[in-house]
DNA sequence: CAAACAAACTAACACTGTTAAGATTGCCTA
DNA sequence: TAGGCAATCTTAACAGTGTTAGTTTGTTTG
């Protein structure tokens, strides 16, 4: 019996290689950056040989795609925990919020996610591998949770694409720094945000 | 005398190489993407050595910078054509019809000028050189341009992020193939985003 | 015309992703 | 219990990358 979670030190037979190289590559990505991450410096990390990974990934787009599908299920969690407990409007405030704040706390991995090309990952029917859109899911139910009848009733299904973008530009503005809140006479993300959003719904 | 356009057959002395990079290297990104923009490439598409680009510019990152600023010259023309001649919220979508057209003409250039880490290019002061803030000064003047009473009085001057972070977020998910127009039952991507526009200005 | 200088060249370095071929291991079956 | 097998790892190599050092060329200036 071996253990599956660490390396055996005498060379062959890892244990769970492919989990290790996803929770290295996490790693590397978070605290050096996107620059640093290569095939060569997650097998390193690990102590094993450089071609090993080829064995569990085909070539890195597909370790970095297994990188995104773990940061997107962390992504939904980060919605999901501020939206948890509240109703209506602060229930959509809420899923907003904890998407910004994913990408503040996990800036590079989710400039990995968002950079990625979907029509790379997309399934036989050629649609996106369902962990990708609980994000946009989550927001619908949102929508559909806040009354938004004082925003006018023209077009209402466009509110969703107006949301999401709205959402994923101003996460996207923040982590590059070209958007910071003490431009707005914030000196706090969270109420940066918070104002944000309850502009944008009218609140 | 030379020309101060085109290469010299014999070796030494191009005449113009650190604009002809420039171009090569625009020529490149947008017909075959940023993974074949390397330096050797570029140099090789002038027939010039894979050395010469580095007595031009100190590393590949001070050529894409270059290019990035090449670039945000064209984005602020897109949305000037676009708004040129209209008045009032008229011209403010004219703006953002500009910027997301710009985007879909020229993904991966807008791509590279998105994902820049704009930190290393700060001057002296520490402030973003005054091209790259073309885009957000023309689309305060789109603000303070139109009337928008209609939306609420609390803290207009936010008006200025969420459009932002709006219409930069829809360019980034269009590109991205994240949103699609069919998706919403337009079959144009101009009507799409001019019906977007319109929803979001609550005109 | 000579000297100085800028801008190109060739050649090399360390690094990258990736593949091929061989070695080792644990498990399944006979 | 022995043997084979498939999975998983190893080493070694390949072409391609960014970048630097040192050299050669052409232009300009005294």
């Amino acid at each position: 019996m071996r253990t599956n979670e660490e390396k055996d030190a005498s060379g062959y037979h890892h244990g769970d290689l492919r989990r290790a190289l996803i929770g290295s590559a996490i790693n590397i990505l978070e605290s050096e950056g996107e620059a640093a991450l290569t095939m060569r410096r997650i097998a390193r990390d690990i102590g094993v040989s450089q071609a090993a990974p080829y064995s569990h990934f085909k070539n890195k787009r597909d370790l970095l795609t297994a990188v995104c599908i773990e940061g997107t299920v962390w992504f939904g969690d980060s919605m999901k925990a501020q939206a948890a407990g509240k109703q209506g409007l602060e229930y959509l405030a809420g899923l907003a919020i904890g998407h910004v704040q994913f990408a503040l706390e996990h800036p590079a991995l989710f400039r990995l996610m968002s950079t990625r090309d979907v029509s790379e990952s997309l399934d036989e029917q050629g649609n996106l591998p369902e962990i990708f859109n609980e994000g946009y899911q989550l927001m619908l139910s949102g929508l559909a949770a806040a009354p938004l009848e004082h925003l006018g009733a023209n077009e209402p299904q466009l509110d969703a694409p107006i949301a999401w973008a709205q959402i994923y530009g101003l996460s996207n503005l923040l982590i590059e720094g070209r958007v910071t809140p003490e431009t707005y006479g914030f000196d706090n993300v969270a109420q940066f945000v918070d104002a944000l959003v309850r502009r944008f719904l009218r609140l």
